[in-house]
DNA sequence: CATATAAATCGAAGTTTGTCAATATAGTTT
DNA sequence: AAACTATATTGACAAACTTCGATTTATATG
């Protein structure tokens, strides 16, 4: 799970530039890689404007919104819009439930959370 | 502003399925067509795995880290890392400040902010 | 059972992103 | 000025993403 490894895999003190110091070494990287790939995992299935207004209507009706309904609300084809909802499931933002012949999609909480909890904690020293 | 148009523009009263209705018509669209294109670029700019543990170096070292200091804890080259950094910097999420031979990066709070409103109001009846 | 509807999947085209090597720019030091 | 150092920019290429039309699957209905 841990992977390719562009991203350093241990907390180091770094030794800074060549020749004079810029400023002094420190310790680095703070989190797991893991952490990194999985937060940038929900970043990523966020970032498409379509699938950011997707997730403020299901969160204003949670439970009660089927895809038809969602489709309604944009300028692209039905494969489009349940492309765009297959990534929010992929990354856990979303569940959906089959009740007859409509699917009924609500956000997860919990993943929302995951995001909300990291943003937060930057933002303490920001 | 408002650009290609893939996402409905009006807060509307959706008419919903075609034979059975399969649930209630309501108003769908409670954001608009700019918020949603400005918060998924925000989005975007923070979906990478490289690109959170800049975040996260950033926030940890406010005003403290050149790009030399990020680039040793990664195994990329430094264009890349310059890339990353510019991706950030074009988002509004950090800005950054020459000082002599160095440039030095730091975490905008207001960007942040944004997100992390924008999820604070999802989660509040998720 | 045949037909219709809602949603997912497949395959393809066009666009964007991530990465690097090479080069350019700007500041430093000798 | 010449040589060096830290970053940014350019150009190229592979991988990933977005979108659509066509097809498939599942459920419902006549």
């Amino acid at each position: 799970m841990a992977s390719n490894s562009v991203l350093a895999e241990t907390i180091e003190t770094g030794e800074c530039c060549a020749t004079t110091v810029c400023c002094a070494p420190f310790p680095v990287l703070g989190m797991a890689v893991e952490s990194a790939e999985n937060l940038a995992q929900l970043f990523k299935a966020i970032s498409s404007p379509v699938r950011v207004q997707m997730l403020d209507i299901l969160s204003r009706h949670a439970g009660e919104v089927c895809v038809c309904d969602i489709e309604s609300q944009f300028a692209l084809s039905q494969p489009t819009i349940s492309h765009h909802l297959g990534v929010l499931r992929k990354a856990g933002l979303v569940q959906s439930e089959q009740r007859g012949l409509w699917a009924f999609y609500y956000v997860r909480p919990a993943a929302l959370e995951q995001v909300r909890g990291w943003l937060a904690g930057l933002a303490a020293e920001g």
